[in-house]
DNA sequence: GAATGTACTGGACGAACGTCCAAATCGCCA
DNA sequence: TGGCGATTTGGACGTTCGTCCAGTACATTC
């Protein structure tokens, strides 16, 4: 893997370790292995590591969203899958990480609003498939109180898949 | 008003606005229009001062939610007055700051955790009044979802109200 | 083997950081 | 009025910050 794509790694495991403001080109570049100049030679600046290394993450996530909801057939088993898949991209600590970091920063906002609206089709079309009523308007809210139970979960365990679906579940009938 | 309080003022603004780890001694003071030496006479540490401001906004939030659900009568209305009462105190971000904090620092985790299931017991029992299946369960998810909801909406302007309550009123049935 | 360009190092730079403190100021009682 | 404790000020301190850059290492080309 090449240096610069090590710098992206590390900077999406520090902004769900430390938040957003709390990192720094050093530990980045240590957690990248290299020295402290690198970070500058491969970025214009931190806030351009930070903004790459988030927006690449959430692509990724919502590129993977149409396999994994194909995977499954019932309404529930979409909902924990889909909780399921956003869990694993390396902390949902990340994502809500850079929805704040994009209400600070315009450049930044119009990236995730843009990848936010791409995760909302591929979720509307799977549940117009299914007749789900209102599925557009649907979509939107169900992308948000996904988002709202990965928050909630870092503080209260008993969140469980178990207790989300089957309540969740109703939005979808 | 005394500075201290008008620190913790300053503190619950600034950290909607910058983000917890972007809250420093000398842009609080100013905030509040003092020294930036009184911050060190009125709390131990900077981070005294954001813990206690973010944990007093969610419990003044908490303190008044039975009033806000009490004013209302169908569930459609307590959802709408729900998400209002959340987006008044000074900004949705800071709720989330706070809640992406307590996962960094053990201490205000369990403070946050502790309102959390304040919050979550007052919805329930306003659920469970008006025959809402699995109340406790419920109360969970929805608090979490309107965090979601309050979350996305800083980015996408289009959840509005008359989006979000018809599909979330479908989990209070 | 010399030259060239890319990739990387480690340190320098000024600015801003959290914290602390001596001095100045305030309100209040003797 | 004089004195005293509480409050506030502005700056000093050592550290860390983002950024930059002279110098090194290495692969590739003549």
């Amino acid at each position: 893997m090449t240096v610069r794509q090590r710098l992206l790694d590390a900077a999406a495991e520090l902004i769900a370790e430390r938040g957003w403001g709390a990192v720094s080109t050093r530990v980045l570049a240590d957690r990248a292995g290299v020295g402290s100049g690198v970070v500058h030679y491969h970025f214009d600046s931190l806030q351009a590591v930070l903004t790459e290394a988030s927006l690449g993450a959430l692509r990724t996530a919502v590129d993977e969203l149409p396999q994994v909801l194909d995977s499954v057939d019932t309404p529930a088993d979409a909902l924990a899958a889909l909780l399921a898949a956003l869990d694993g991209h390396g902390g949902q600590e990340l994502f809500i990480e850079t929805f704040l970091a994009a209400t600070r920063n315009d450049e930044l906002r119009g990236a995730v609003a843009e990848i936010l609206i791409r995760f909302r089709a591929v979720l509307a079309a799977w549940l117009a498939e299914r007749d789900v009523p209102t599925p557009v308007e649907t979509a939107a809210v169900l992308a948000a109180a996904v988002d709202g139970v990965l928050l909630h979960r870092a503080l209260s365990a008993d969140l469980t898949r178990e207790v989300v679906v089957p309540v969740l579940g109703r939005v979808l009938r």
